[in-house]
DNA sequence: TATTGTTATACTCTATAACTATA
DNA sequence: TATAGTTATAGAGTATAACAATA
C-alpha cells in the first residue's frame, strides 16, 4: 500500500505496466432458475468443457475424442471386425466408415481382409498410428489430470461409477 | 412346470403364444481397455443415454433440451435480452436466434421491443409457452428421477458438484 | 435369408464471419 | 466505436434407408 504510492513518485524509472484492456461486455448474469440442479444439464455443461479441453489438448496430433477412442479400441483388439469396433463405441456403422477412411488415409490403421469371412475386415494399428497413440496417451493423460485436478483419487472413482450409473439408468433396456 | 405340459396336451384351446425373435447379433464383446476409465470418455456415454432419455419423454411436447432450458430460463428472467439468455446457457448468438424464432412460431415465447434499448429485445413467455412449461416440469422431473434412480440424494448431490467442478476445469480462465 | 461394409442423405448442434440498426 | 440481433455458411456428430458382396 506504502510501496505503490511511492513507486508512482518515481516516474522515469525502467519499469513496465502492462494493461490488458478486457471489453466490458456488461452482460447481466441471468438467473439459471432449476437448472444447475438438473443432472442432463449439468452432464451436458461438463462434456462441451471436458471435449474442449480435449480437442486443445489433442490439435497438435489432430485427433478428435472418437479418433482417440477407435485407436485405443483398435489396439486392444487387434484383427477386430468394424462392425463390432463401432458397436463398443456406440458409433454407428456407417458413421464409422468415414472414420476408418480418414485414419487409413492418415495411414494410422488398416483394414486386413478378414481371415474367414471375406466380407468383414480385421482392423489393425500401423506402426505410425501405434507411435501416434503412444504420444496421444501421455496427451490424454495430462488432459484426463488437468479435468479432475482438486478431486481425490476416491472422488474421481466415485464419480466414473456414478457417471456409468446413470449411464445404465438412462439406457432403455431391452428383453433378454 | 407341469400346467404347462398340461396345456400342450390340448392344443385346439383358444390361446396364443407371442414369441419375439430378436435377432442373435452376435457381436463379439470387445476389450474396452482403459477407455471406461477415462473420466472424457464416461462423460459423453453418459451424456448421450441422458438425452436420448430426455428426447424419448419430451417427444409428446416436442421439446428439446436447449428449448427446455431457454423456456425455464426466460420464465426466470422475464424481460431478459437475447444475448444474456444466450450466453447464460452457453449458446452461441447466431444460433439462439434459430431457437427463438421457432419459440415464437409456436407461440411459447415472445420478442417484446427492448424498454429503453431499442436494439434489444425484452423475452417473454407467453400464455401458452407457461402451459407447457408447467406440463414439461412434470415429464422432466420424471426423467430427472428415472436417470437418478438408485442413487441417494447425498449421491446425486455429490455427482453434480462433483460435475461442477470437472466443468471448471476444464473451462479456460480469462484474467480478471 | 442374414450379415458386412458401403453410399447417400438428412437433421441437429456448434462455430465464425459479415451485415444492420441502434447506442 | 461498440453492442444487439441477424444472415449465411461450414463443420462435426448422429441417424436411417438402401445397396453389393458374401455368408
Amino acid at each position: 500500500m506504502h510501496s505503490h504510492s511511492h513507486e508512482r513518485a518515481r516516474p522515469f524509472e525502467n519499469r513496465f505496466e502492462i494493461v490488458i484492456m478486457v471489453p466490458n461486455k456488461s452482460r447481466e448474469k441471468l438467473d439459471l432458475g432449476p437448472l444447475p440442479s438438473l443432472l442432463g444439464y449439468a452432464l451436458r455443461r461438463a462434456q462441451l468443457a471436458v471435449f474442449a479441453d480435449f480437442n486443445a489438448a489433442c490439435e497438435k496430433l489432430q485427433l478428435r475424442p472418437a479418433q482417440f477412442s477407435a485407436l485405443l479400441l483398435i489396439e486392444a483388439n487387434l484383427g477386430c471386425k468394424q462392425s463390432d469396433a463401432a458397436e463398443a463405441l456406440g458409433i454407428m456403422q456407417p458413421n464409422f466408415v468415414a472414420l476408418m477412411d480418414e485414419l487409413e488415409r492418415r495411414d494410422l490403421a488398416r483394414r486386413a481382409p478378414g481371415k474367414t469371412d471375406r466380407r468383414a475386415y480385421a482392423l489393425e494399428l500401423t506402426d505410425a498410428g501405434g507411435t501416434l497413440l503412444e504420444r496421444a496417451r501421455t496427451v490424454v493423460s495430462e488432459h484426463d489430470a488437468r479435468i479432475t485436478r482438486g478431486l481425490s483419487a476416491s472422488e474421481t472413482a466415485l464419480l466414473l461409477q456414478l457417471l456409468a450409473r446413470v449411464e445404465q439408468n438412462a439406457t432403455p433396456q431391452v428383453a433378454p
